[in-house]
DNA sequence: AATTTTTTATTAAACATTTGTTTAATTCAA
DNA sequence: TTGAATTAAACAAATGTTTAATAAAAAATT
């Protein structure tokens, strides 16, 4: 399943991730890349074939990452439902921070690359522990029947919209970089109370 | 302020549009626009001077179309904070059904096109009657003491990243385009509701 | 161990397209 | 008849990719 990367495949896939998610595909040359990763031209075909293929080698792994870190949390068998809330909120948070043209990039380059990197998200989420908490408190009546994607949908909405529109929001209330950050580590607290409040009947 | 444009420029405009709309700024040509336009090539520089200028044209007026559906509402004297919470999600839900690109559009190609085009917004937001009321609720203890920057994030995060996810969305839950919209439809009266619990004591 | 051979990695240059833009000629309308 | 609109062709720069030569590393042979 994983490959081995050499030191030089390695140079060009960093630079190749760096400039793929601050400018985009499109407007990522091949010689960005070479300049970037200080690497030969030529280099980049000889090792990654084309600059499409490195490219979704690149989305792939990037994708799975992002995914990955809810699926993990969504399906741990030990934590309660507000617990899992906590966790994804502070690990997204802080994830997009340290890298924050990341979900621009991800729900950009998406529309393009269908299917097959989706294939990654087969049950993993509507399928998870989190999930059946949450069916158990409709159950229970104390969690409002709502089909539970929007239960879903609303977690990583609030957690990450955010950043998305971060350029509008900067500017409707004059914030720094470093106050908009502060901004998005208060949310780490409120965005499970909100859910919570949401579901409840 | 508004400038009058021919056929000819109305035609370059609209096929324009909807290529960057789904394709961004760097992966249209000019060669696509003229074909799909049914032009010459060479008319879009004698109108529009460049592909850039022809861009952020589009840009500005598609942004502001975009914003201004949020304004006018927002800053409705007579209507109560409930019933702009309805009519925003109405709207604008109604309005990306009608072009599913566009949010992806703005909020991609907003990271490049900086303070220029988000003059728009000054004030316009923060200081509605939206948030009046909001703030008015917070004064009788009857919505929580938060800063309304997050009030306003809120709505627009349940509104609008559902359209930007919505691959992901409809991968998860094996939905058709016509299942994913009958979903967000049913947010138009969810989102009002949830927003309100979230705000209240 | 030393030398030769073979394979792999790296490089500069070239190639063929594509792309945004301009030119100069032609058609159309006032 | 004059100015605007439209066209085909050309231009220069940029871009993804390949080639052919060289350098470095690994393997094989003496």
């Amino acid at each position: 399943m994983k490959k081995e990367y050499s030191e030089t495949e390695i140079k060009i896939k960093t630079a190749a991730k760096s400039l793929f998610l601050k400018k985009g595909y499109s407007a990522t040359t091949t010689r960005d890349i070479s300049k970037e990763s200080d690497i030969n031209l030529a280099l980049l075909n000889y090792y990654f074939t084309s600059k499409k293929k490195l490219f979704e080698i690149i989305m792939l792994e990037t994708f799975y990452d992002f995914i990955s870190k809810m699926v993990e949390v969504y399906n741990d068998e030990k934590s309660t439902l507000e617990e899992k809330l906590k966790l994804t909120s502070s690990k997204y948070i802080d994830m997009i921070i340290a890298e924050p043209h990341l979900p621009t990039f991800v729900v950009n380059e998406l529309k393009n690359n269908p299917s097959s990197i989706l294939k990654i998200l087969k049950g993993q989420i509507m399928e998870s522990k989190l999930v059946d908490q949450y069916n158990d408190g409709v159950k229970k009546g104390v969690y409002k029947k709502i089909d539970p994607i929007h239960f879903v949908t609303n977690i990583l909405s609030l957690i990450v919209f955010p950043f998305i529109s971060s350029p509008i929001i900067i500017k409707m209330k004059k914030f720094s970089r470093k106050e908009f950050n502060e901004m998005m580590h208060e949310r780490k607290k409120l965005i499970p109370q909100w859910i919570l409040q949401m579901i409840k009947k």
